[in-house]
This record gives structure tokens, sequence and C-alpha cells, in this order.
DNA sequence: TATATTGCGCAACAAATGTTACCTATAAAA
DNA sequence: TTTTATAGGTAACATTTGTTGCGCAATATA
């Protein structure tokens, strides 16, 4: 009996993103998101039951994309497996400057990296397959290549750096291959 | 035959770096900074046209503060001159948090690592010492052992990782020895 | 001591934003 | 076709923040 509804929730939260992707959370309010949609604001709040819960929802898309990013990345197997998460999270600094900054330039107190070991034990594994060195040392390992891949995501984001992806690809190597010569030259020696 | 003013310049822009020191710009009201002095927003209105004003000598402050930091690091000798910058930057990071996310972890489209070469020219000079690589090299290698810096410093500012100076100080260590192995492997073959 | 100047506190106004009441219009069921 | 539940538009209200007008009070000078 009641008149349809003119949008979807994931209609919303899709133009929300849009907003937020263009020109940071501050940009997502109830009367931009209307105009966005073109309606008033009370689809909105039909749906949502206030701006917060909206936030919250486009937080998590932008989640779900950044996941869209790193998976894309091991799919084409444009690079070997490590290499390409860093890639997917440089290429998500780049081309989602926002999002970015939303999901990794934030206060992240409740996330800290060292409490959060089991998330990357896949890229730990193949940092020992590769190298050959302990657990304890590849973690140490990862954590100061995730330093430097964070490190150049961060200044692309901010729009500080502009290196192409064949620089950073090159880099990254290079990288990679003077902490293992470093991580390596205990059980070499 | 005026009254006397109650308060300086100085004293209303040091009230105001307080509050962002503490909460970021955005805490930085008119409200806030009256409550902050004891007085109401004239004394403020009085002796700056408008908060922006007021947000502009905070950001120069802030810069002024962390110059301090550098120059102190240089001036106490507590590493060599180079690893002095990076740990003045990241302990700038850990100790002043919001205003780290000021200066460095905003917008910089205006203000491009690679079009201020100049300025780090002191920082090359060292590294061209200290490797005897050519200067393009060595501003290379410095852009490369920047990127770490800053990828520690984001880190810790982010409260996403709080490594101890005893562990930033090793790690950066090692990480200079391991890119002077690799800029100057050409060199020595 | 009287006066003129002007900083200051109070309160108001304007703009931006979140949120909601009220009424109209719609669409499925009877 | 009529009825009824309810989505949507309009406009209002609340809150936050920047900014300013008004009248009082402080202070250096005559």
């Amino acid at each position: 009996m009641p008149p349809k509804f003119k949008f979807t929730k994931e209609e919303i939260v899709s133009a929300a993103l849009n907003l937020v992707r263009k020109n940071g959370m501050s940009a997502l309010t109830a009367r931009a998101l209307a105009e966005e949609l073109g309606c008033s604001v009370k689809p909105i709040f039909g749906l949502f039951k206030n701006m917060e819960e909206v936030q919250k929802e486009v937080f998590s898309e932008s989640k779900r994309l950044y996941d869209s990013y790193l998976q894309n990345g091991i799919k084409t197997e444009e690079y070997p497996a490590y290499k390409s998460a860093g890639m997917a999270y440089i290429r998500f600094a780049k081309e989602e400057k926002e999002l970015f900054k939303l999901l990794f330039m934030r206060d992240r107190s409740e996330e800290k990296i060292e409490e959060n070991r089991e998330e990357v034990r896949p890229l730990i594994n193949i940092i020992m397959q590769k190298t050959g060195i302990s657990e304890d040392e590849a973690y140490m390992f990862h954590l100061e290549m995730w330093i430097y891949v964070h490190g150049i995501a961060t200044m692309v984001a901010t729009s500080y750096l502009e290196w192409s992806n064949e620089l950073i690809d090159k880099t990254l190597t290079d990288m990679f291959l003077g902490l293992k010569n470093r991580y390596s030259k205990g059980e070499k020696d």
C-alpha cells in the first residue's frame, strides 16, 4: 500500500561514497547527499537512522573497495604475490586519495600493527619462503618493507610524491632485495 | 586613553596552539579559544581579522616548533647529522601527533618533494660524503631513506606503531647501511 | 578629577548542518 | 474504484560556529 522507495540503501551509500571519494568525509552532509541523489533528505533518513550510520556504511564500502584492489592485484599476477600487495596499496593511494586517507591516515590506536600479526601471516610466509629466515625475522622484515610501502603510499595520497608505477615497481624490488641481503647475512656467514 | 589589551597576539596564538596540539585544527573554534583564555571572543577579534588568520598563525607556529626539534637534534649531537634529521622528524611525530598531521599529513600538491631539492641539499651533501656516490644518486638515496623515515613517522603519529627510540635508531642505521651497500655496489665492483 | 578613547562582555545575527513534523501523493490490497 | 499505509517534499527547529553591534568600564591625558 505505501509508495515504493525512491532509492535503495545501496544506491544511497554509492552516492555517498562518490561524495567522499571526491572531497573526503567532511563533504558527506545530508543536503549534499540529497542533491547528489536528486531528492530531499527524507529518503536518506527513511533508510538510515542518522548520518553517522551512512558514514559507517561508506567506511565499510571503502574497505571493500580496497580489498578489491588487493584481490585484483593477486588475481592478475602482474607482480609476484608479495610485491602485489604493496603495489595494490600504493595504487589505491594514488587512485583513491581520499579513501586512502580515510582508511590509513587516521587514528589507528585501536588496530596497532603489532597486535595484528595474524592478519599479515600470508605475507610473512612468502618472505620466509623467499629468504629462509625465521618467522620472527620475517615479521620484522615485513614490518620494515611495509613501512617503506606505507611511506610511498602516504606521500602519493597527499600529492607530495608522484612516482610512475615503473619507478615504484623498481624501488620495491630494490628495497626487498636490500632487506633480504641484510636479513640473510647472519645465515650466510 | 583606551583600556589595556587583556592579551597579546602571542598569548592568543599560544593558547590556540595548545588547543590544536591536543585535538587538531578542528578544535580551534572562537568560543573554545576564548574559554582557553578565560575571556569572551572579543579580544580575539580585536587582534585578529578572523579565525582564519589565527589558524595561519598556529600553522606558522607549528612549523617553528618543528624547526626547533630539528635544530635541537643537530645541536645536542645525540646522533650523526643525517640521522639526527630523521630522528627529529619521528620524535616530532611521536610527541606532537596533531601538529605532525597538520604539517605533514595534508594535501601537499603545492610543495612536491621533487620540486624542493634545494631544501634538502645539506642532507644530500652528507650522503655524498658518507658514500661517495654522485649527487643524483645521493638525491635518490635520500628520497628512499626519507620515505622510510616518513613511513615510521606517519605510523607513529596515527598510533599505528609504537617503537622505542632505540629500535627506531637501530632500524634507521640498518636502513642507511643497506641503502649505502646497494648504492655503492656500482662503484665498488 | 574629568574626559575622551576604545577594549571587553553580552547577546544577537547569519550560515551550515542534523533532524523531524506535517501534509501530500503513491501504490498495493480490498 | 476505493481505501489505507507510508515514502517523500517542504519547511521548521536545534545546534554549532563565525562574526558583529551595543553599552559599559578602564586608562592615559589635560
